[in-house]
DNA sequence: CACCTAACGTA
DNA sequence: CGTACGTTAGGTGT
């Protein structure tokens, strides 16, 4: 099809005032009381964008601007210091919204301005007049009625009128129909009229028909002054008397048109908007239903770049076609997907496409493979020579390893490169990433229509998406290793986080082996034991209800009985153990302590459930851990948990007394790290008294107590090296005054004394920890001691509680994440040096500083030995890593 | 049936 | 008003 050159199109210029509209869409939608679960008020964001969108949708403009007012004083409170003086104070549900309304236009790329020293009508002056003499067509959205004044030929204004979707169109014809009067005459009538929202004082007894009659009269308020003398009666008097005033009033209702404005019209386009970004965002607002919809149909449509999809060559090897396809296949890294499914250590692999450079891609299916397409097949993905990317490798590599084949070579896994990229997103679905770094789509053709239709008699539809799909994670591959190399991600990746894969997978598919009779002899146990605790709370009620009910429990707690309110949550009051607990001091009543009992029982027995219910017919549990979900870099376990397994109570450790050594080996061994987090933070604050308190010797809570309270170490009591406890674990959470004077049961003053006198002994940690901070907000995002970034939007929200809450995230991710670097690290130097000294151990679990191992027969020694070492040489930190070793039949007994 | 919340287990 | 997770049960809305 020949091309045809389209008539470029006149560019227009869409400038908006952020402060006006964000303010009126509040009180337009103030009825509909819009506010997320966590208080977060969303009137105005959600008001504005709307209001955005719609002006997007329908103006369709080239470029586009959103100006924004600035807390400082302008030229306007110099000039006259009553300015704005009358304003009432900014609504308590207001504030917050405009940095969420920040954040909205950044994410959809659109430009955002403002200038110390000027308002954003300034701006939108400025911008207007330059575009316009540019050639530009301008568009203006306001609430305000001074933007009349910038009205001519090539500027048009949108006014607000009552709520938000309610606009008036001004042109030249319109003003003068509205007002009589010309956009030049806008500004001297509003000078004499007055305004009470920018406290410009009125003259006494003069009203807008007085005002606009004389401007009509005398053309301008210059002729109007210079025949002044001419105004006859009272309100001649009294406009001659508040000349001055009037003049005022006149300066600063004009616009300025010539603010040092350091941005050109034509360089306010709107970039590529960010699909998931937004998406995060608007779950993260609770904004649902059609607005999310109607703006991905009008920006989605702005998006020439993605309207490339992805092509591929099909080719579909035959009996006996296998080999020599692999044979003559392009050399360069091949991308592979793979429909299956997995888990649980194991899976099954359903189809496989393999995407070599070129553009051409193979479709197996593993069902109709001969002996010799399955070994040369069983070649190729074995060899460490032939280099593949894939998403998400650990899935098919359970499958493949199931099925009698290795998956060597793997140079990239898209799922984990994206997530080092951005760690903070839920998802990394290989479509939404191909738009996001490639800006192209990944479209199905099956789901297009083709599949179960007449032509697609032999799944070639699925086929090819599954081809599509290689070819995108081969591409992707590339783009995303540039991506990290630009931020110091490509150690992180190759050396970590990819080879982490392999060993996690073993893990997976070993497991771990469980005393099923005992577990199901536990479960009946801590059963009975709910079943009691029900019974006797019916009885001390006097009524039937369920415990399990925080809604019931609520009702039956402080309606029936009367007892003393606790702390008040979102559905009422809470019902929880500490809650519990401080009812059961407070009253009589013994059903607090039958709830608590209650509680507790049902934890267990629903945890031992859980448990019972995931052990395999190898008797083993085979949890899945995920790799690319904790924001700080953390592994997770799901499928069971089993990073949850309960320790603090001897009657939840009756629970790790069902994990046991397997059949054919000796004994469990667990080995783990003894306060990690806090030596990070030795060696990171560098701090020399804290980095003394570890090479002290002495028990760590002790010695950092006998530093504060600069006594000899053994005359610390319990009392004092609790308290001191903690503190020290309570700072990488950021913990408050208010938080430790909870947790320790003493006053805030108290609390903050205590915090006090810590730092006054170890204050290279307060500068650290301020410094984190810091340098986060400075420049957006945290790292690791290994480079593992996370980012921080919020850390410049003026939304305080969020603010805070990124602050506290800000300091806890590098430690929380040098920490998960370090076992990752140590995780793959033991499974090495397991290998290389030839041992048949195995490591079965982590928990975030902790490993498991299955020992076999001869090899508690050595591996004791490789733990210690492996672990402690991980990383070398400015204190001694130390590693403690437990052994035993079951997990329990191995612990410490 | 899908989704949310409260509650609670671990590091 | 302490970070990071996953699971469960109850309750609500589609």
């Amino acid at each position: 099809m020949p091309k045809t050159e389209a008539t470029p199109a006149r560019p227009s210029l869409l400038l908006l005032d952020g402060h006006s509209l964000a303010y009126r869409a509040f009180y337009a939608l103030k009825e509909a009381n819009l506010v997320t679960t966590d208080g977060q008020h969303t009137e105005a964001v959600y008001g504005f964008t709307s209001m955005l969108v719609n002006v997007l949708r329908d103006e369709r403009p080239s470029h586009v601007a959103v100006c924004f007012d600035r807390s400082e004083p302008t030229f306007r409170h110099t000039e006259y210091a009553e300015y704005k003086a009358n304003r009432t104070e900014t609504p308590e549900d207001f504030r917050g919204q405009v940095s969420l309304i920040f954040e909205v236009l950044d994410t959809l790329r659109i430009p955002r301005l403002s200038l110390a020293g000027f308002e954003a009508d300034d701006l939108i002056a400025t911008l207007a007049t330059r575009g316009s003499a540019e050639g530009m067509s301008v568009l203006i959205v306001t609430g305000d009625r001074d933007a009349l004044q910038l009205v001519d030929d090539n500027v048009t204004v949108l006014m607000t009128r009552r709520g938000i979707s309610d606009m008036t169109r001004f042109t030249p014809d319109a003003v003068m129909e509205k007002y009589e009067l010309t956009p030049a005459q806008y500004p001297d009538f509003a000078a004499i009229r007055g305004d009470s929202s920018d406290n410009l004082k009125n003259i006494p007894g003069v009203g807008e028909k007085t005002a606009a009659k004389w401007i009509r009269e005398f053309g301008s308020l210059e002729e109007l002054v210079n025949r002044v003398d001419e105004v006859k009666g009272k309100v001649g008097d009294k406009l001659r008397e508040h000349l001055g005033q009037v003049m005022m009033n006149r300066r600063l209702t004009e616009l300025k048109r010539d603010v040092p404005l350091d941005v050109e019209p034509a360089s306010l386009t709107m970039g590529q908007f960010d699909r998931e970004g937004i998406h995060k965002l608007l779950d993260s607002l609770q904004i649902r239903g059609e607005l999310r919809e109607r703006l991905f149909k009008t920006l989605g449509s702005a998006e020439p770049e993605v309207e490339d999809a992805f092509e591929v060559e099909l080719a579909m090897p035959g009996p006996d076609e296998v080999a020599g396809w692999l044979a003559a296949m392009p050399a360069g890294r091949a991308g592979l997907a793979f429909r299956g499914s997995y888990g649980s250590g194991t899976g099954r692999i359903d189809a496989i496409a393999i995407a070599p450079p070129g553009g051409t891609a193979a479709y197996l299916d593993p069902t109709r493979l001969t002996q010799a397409d399955e070994a040369a097949l069983r070649e190729w993905l074995g060899d460490e020579a032939r280099e593949k990317a894939v998403h998400d490798a650990k899935g098919p590599m359970l499958a493949l390893w199931a099925q009698g084949m290795e998956l060597r070579g793997l140079s990239c896994d898209t799922a984990l490169a994206a997530y080092l990229a951005t760690p903070g997103q839920r998802t990394f679905e290989l479509d939404d990433l191909a738009v996001r770094y490639l800006k192209r789509e990944l479209r199905s053709e099956a789901e297009a229509g083709g599949q179960g239709s007449l032509f697609d008699t032999d799944g070639e539809a699925e086929a090819r998406d599954l081809a599509l799909r290689a070819q995108a994670v081969r591409e992707l591959a590339e783009g995303l290793e540039e991506f990290l190399s630009t931020r110091g991600g490509t150690h992180l990746l190759g050396e970590v986080e990819l080879p982490l894969v392999t060993v996690l997978a073993e893990m997976e598919r070993t497991g771990i082996c469980t005393d099923r009779e005992y577990l199901a002899g536990l479960e009946s146990e801590f059963g009975a034991a709910v079943k009691q605790a029900v019974e006797e709370a019916h009885r001390v009620v006097g009524e039937q209800f369920n415990l399990g009910s925080p809604k019931q429990l609520q009702t039956i707690l402080f309606d029936k009985l009367g007892l003393p309110k606790t702390k008040k949550i979102k559905t009422g009051y809470t019902t929880d153990a500490d809650a519990l607990a401080w009812l059961a001091g407070q009253t009589e009543h013994e059903l607090p302590t039958i709830l608590l009992r209650h509680r507790d029982q049902t934890k267990l027995r629903t945890t031992v459930e859980g448990l019972i219910k995931e052990i395999g017919d190898d008797g083993r549990i085979h949890t899945t851990f995920n790799q690319i979900i904790a924001a700080t870099g953390r592994l997770s376990s799901e499928k069971p948990n089993l990073q949850n397994i309960p320790i603090r109570t001897a009657e939840g450790r009756r629970i790790r007394q069902g994990f046991v050594v397997g059949e054919g080996f000796e004994t469990l061994l667990t080995a783990d790290y003894s306060q990690i987090e806090l030596r990070i933070m030795a060696h990171l604050s560098g701090d020399e008294s804290l980095i003394a308190a570890f090479e002290s010797g002495h028990d760590f809570h002790q010695a950092t107590a006998a530093r504060v309270f600069d006594i000899p170490p053994e005359q610390v009591g319990g009392d004092l090296r609790a308290k001191i406890k903690a503190m020290n674990y309570g700072l990488a959470y950021g913990l408050s005054d208010f938080g430790l004077s909870g947790q320790l049961n003493i006053p805030v003053a108290e609390a903050r004394a205590l915090k006090d006198e810590y730092f006054e002994e170890f204050g290279g940690v307060r500068e650290f920890l301020q410094a984190i901070v810091a340098q986060a907000r400075k420049d957006g995002y945290t790292e690791t001691i290994l480079g593992r970034r996370r980012y921080l939007p919020d850390l410049t929200s003026d939304n305080r509680q969020r603010r805070e809450m990124a602050e506290r995230m800000a300091l806890n991710a590098p430690i929380q994440g040098s920490a998960a670097d370090i076992i990752k690290v140590a995780m793959l130097n033991v499974r090495r040096a397991l290998a290389a000294e030839g041992l048949r151990s195995r490591m079965l679990l982590q928990v975030h500083d902790e490993l498991v191992f299955e020992v076999a027969p001869g090899e508690l020694d050595a591996l004791r030995a490789l733990a210690i070492r492996e672990m402690g040489s991980a990383y070398s930190l400015r204190v001694p890593l130390e590693v403690s070793v437990g052994v035993g039949r079951t997990w329990e007994d191995a612990g410490h």
